[in-house]
DNA sequence: ATTAATATATATCGAAATGATATGTATGAG
DNA sequence: CTCATACATATCATTTCGATATATATTAAT
């Protein structure tokens, strides 16, 4: 999905900033599935604005740039239902974890443990960040993303604790020199 | 993981040219967990030639452009080693589907509807896939990333099947005329 | 008490990557 | 016999990332 109608369909939920929507996507209930950076969203807005399927009233602030709620304007909601008519592309999902697993060979046995103790911390402190969310009052929509989320995260949580044996082994040590040849 | 790394480490597991890598990270076992494109690889593979982290031979192909079967020199395999010291990044999920049923209070019930039957489909034609990749041989490493592949999409169909009901009466059918004002 | 870090809020910019396209043939399916 | 897929390289406009600039208020740590 592109930054363009991501900002369409976080308006959609509700006036925001610029600032606003970058935090939704890089640590609200959106971050599981999407990000974008203050480099692709003040460009969109900007560009909504001009092709009119977003408007935004500036509240002066003083000591601090001034803020522009945007909102979404009836163009932009139709705009953001055709986005929605075309079918979602497969998921992307990016993972230098796995890559460096796959690579492994080329690092130590310890690396290799040190990684999978890392992940799974990381898993567990993802899910209680999920579930927190889940205090929230959130649309049901919202909460069914979030749960998801959980799930799949659980699922991967489960299988690093079950499987991690099957990397005994995995990485090589400097060899010393070799009595052969 | 930029794409760089990604070649260097792809070639440290054999030699390969482009066309293979690419094919590899779009379709093989590296699908689940990254990818690439023609236009990111052939400039990675150009450069990392020149810096001699990479070397290639030539195939003369009558009918054909040449091939280059590109393969780790000493160098890059110590930039290898180098990069995958670096802790791994956290993983990036993207998904518009998850994105278009938070934004579906734009769309129709049917629609939500349709697009989770879609995706109960893809899930399992995915893990259809991902377990005749486990019938080739392959490394103890391959095989797990493999398998935690197929555990996390698991979970997803499991989810979306168990909880599909949770959005029962998402998404807003156009409004007739209302008699309201 | 003072330093450091985090949060608010906009915006730009170089570097990286995507997705599409160009080129041209061989092969297998329908 | 036609059409799609596989092979194999490469480029390019557009999009996006990731970092940085600017400036202050608030909270946390030492």
């Amino acid at each position: 999905m592109d930054v363009r109608t991501l900002c369409l369909g976080i308006l959609a939920l509700g006036d925001a900033t610029g600032y606003e929507i970058r935090k939704m996507v890089a640590e609200g209930s959106f971050s599981f599935f999407s990000e974008a950076s203050y480099g692709s969203i003040y460009p969109a807005l900007t560009r909504l604005t001009e092709e009119g399927l977003v408007t935004y009233q500036t509240t002066p602030q003083s000591k601090r740039p001034d803020k522009k709620v945007y909102n979404l304007s009836p163009a932009g909601r139709e705009e953001l239902t055709r986005a929605l008519r075309r079918d979602p592309g497969p998921d992307k999902n990016r993972s230098e974890f796995l890559a460096s697993l796959l690579f492994a060979e080329a690092v130590s046995p310890e690396r290799v443990n040190e990684l999978i103790g890392d992940r799974l911390r990381q898993h567990r402190q993802k899910i209680d960040s999920l579930k927190s969310l889940l205090d929230e009052d959130m649309t049901p929509a919202s909460s069914f993303v979030v749960q998801f989320g959980i799930a799949v995260q659980q699922a991967a949580l489960d299988f690093l604790e079950n499987n991690r044996g099957m990397l005994e082994g995995i990485g090589t040590r400097k060899k010393r020199k070799s009595a052969s040849a």
